[in-house]
DNA sequence: TAGATTGTTAATCGATTAACAATC
DNA sequence: TAGATTGTTAATCGATTAACAATC
């Protein structure tokens, strides 16, 4: 288990929500044609990912077992290291985000966020406590933080940005579709929802016109 | 302009923000070694993508003119084609995606929203009506909607995912953990934010262990 | 003209898939 | 044993990068 290439990397959380269903139907074992089949995949795809995942490794005939590999995919997801972050913006997407359940599945955390809305600083949300933007430089270094998810408006998330940067924010989920201009050492991830939702829309359009689609629903 | 790489589709929202902001700024030609330095390219790839996707291509010396590459990069997106959707699930992140102001820029619209809570049944969020959950079956046939958006609790994904289907949903864009079962002819993506963040963390840390980092803030 | 920048052809790289021997 | 399933080596595919001639 060297480093798992990037593709198999974002293939893992797939396998592991179905292979988690599994288990709660009680099932302990699964093979590899199985778990491609169900997913779509190649086997041969399926049966690399798991290898370059797997501890133990499946058996002919058995397959792997269910306990072993969510332990190796949740290990190899990092669930088993905690990583905090920070919010900046805590308007309707920002407090989804907080609200959001999913995080601790993959050790991650939301431990602040932050806000220049006067109403809704020293509230907390979800359990988290909303403080003043300004506040950024002073909390970040104090809580270790390097992580930092900006869900301001537009306008705003380029200050922001360098608020972050400046407060020794090494990575930044930026959900403003805006383009962050940042130091080299600065990672940044963007997250375009509309982007998102624009591509599937056009993988759908290019499988219809492609003419994979059942009779007359289109 | 044949199909473009799966790839090169996934920068081209890159290039549209950051080409956005410098019309905005009043600029009016731009460079493909340009592009490549401030988004972190190859200088090629850039030019490859902006030739898969330009209509008129760029001059020498010169570069791309930046209202050219805004209109062919809106075109490629999908910009000028609107498709509908439906969401089901109106809690706090459902909530969020009708707010969402995004996606009008990419030809994107949530026309309505489905929940099952009384509550909230009747009520405009965003504008957008909320219906009963049950009237899936008659409104997306004669919304003609062929993308279903799913915000509602794990447990109840896939009962919510198998009557988007039956309502005639081609595409899924699921919000929950866990692995949907559809019929081959249905298309799902997963938006898993809790894994997204994973990722990024991991990345930090993989550059952080490779000494990338500036001095001390580790 | 000289130099920057273009578009394209060829080389490289990484990921996927096919083929197959090993094993429970 | 026979057959399913494993892990791995080799072939293919697609995307990235390097090299270069064309052009404003």
């Amino acid at each position: 288990m060297d480093t798992i290439p990037k593709q198999t990397l974002m293939r893992l959380p797939n396998y592991y929500n179905f292979i988690k269903g599994l288990q709660n139907s009680g099932i302990r074992n699964i093979s590899s044609p199985a778990i491609a089949k169900e997913l779509n995949l190649n086997e041969v795809q399926v049966r690399k990912d798991l290898a370059a995942v797997s501890q133990i490794g499946g058996k002919p005939k058995m397959g792997f077992d269910i306990g072993e590999l969510l332990n190796s995919l949740e290990h190899c997801l990092g669930y088993d290291n905690v990583n905090d972050a920070v919010l900046v913006g805590a308007g309707q997407l920002g407090r989804a985000l907080l609200t959001y359940k999913g995080f601790e599945t993959y050790g991650m955390r939301i431990i602040a966020a932050f806000d220049t809305d006067e109403g809704i600083i020293g509230t907390e949300i979800s359990g988290k406590r909303v403080f003043p933007a300004d506040s950024l430089f002073d909390l970040c270094p104090r809580l270790k933080v390097h992580i930092g998810i900006i869900t301001v408006q537009d306008s705003c998330a380029q200050g922001v940005c360098d608020k972050l940067v400046k407060s020794g924010i090494l990575a930044v989920w930026n959900f403003a579709p805006v383009h962050l201009t940042v130091p080299d050492h600065i990672l940044v991830r963007n997250e375009n929802m509309a982007v998102s939702l624009a591509v599937l829309s056009k993988h759908l359009k290019e499988k219809m016109i492609s003419g994979d689609v059942p009779e007359g629903e289109v």
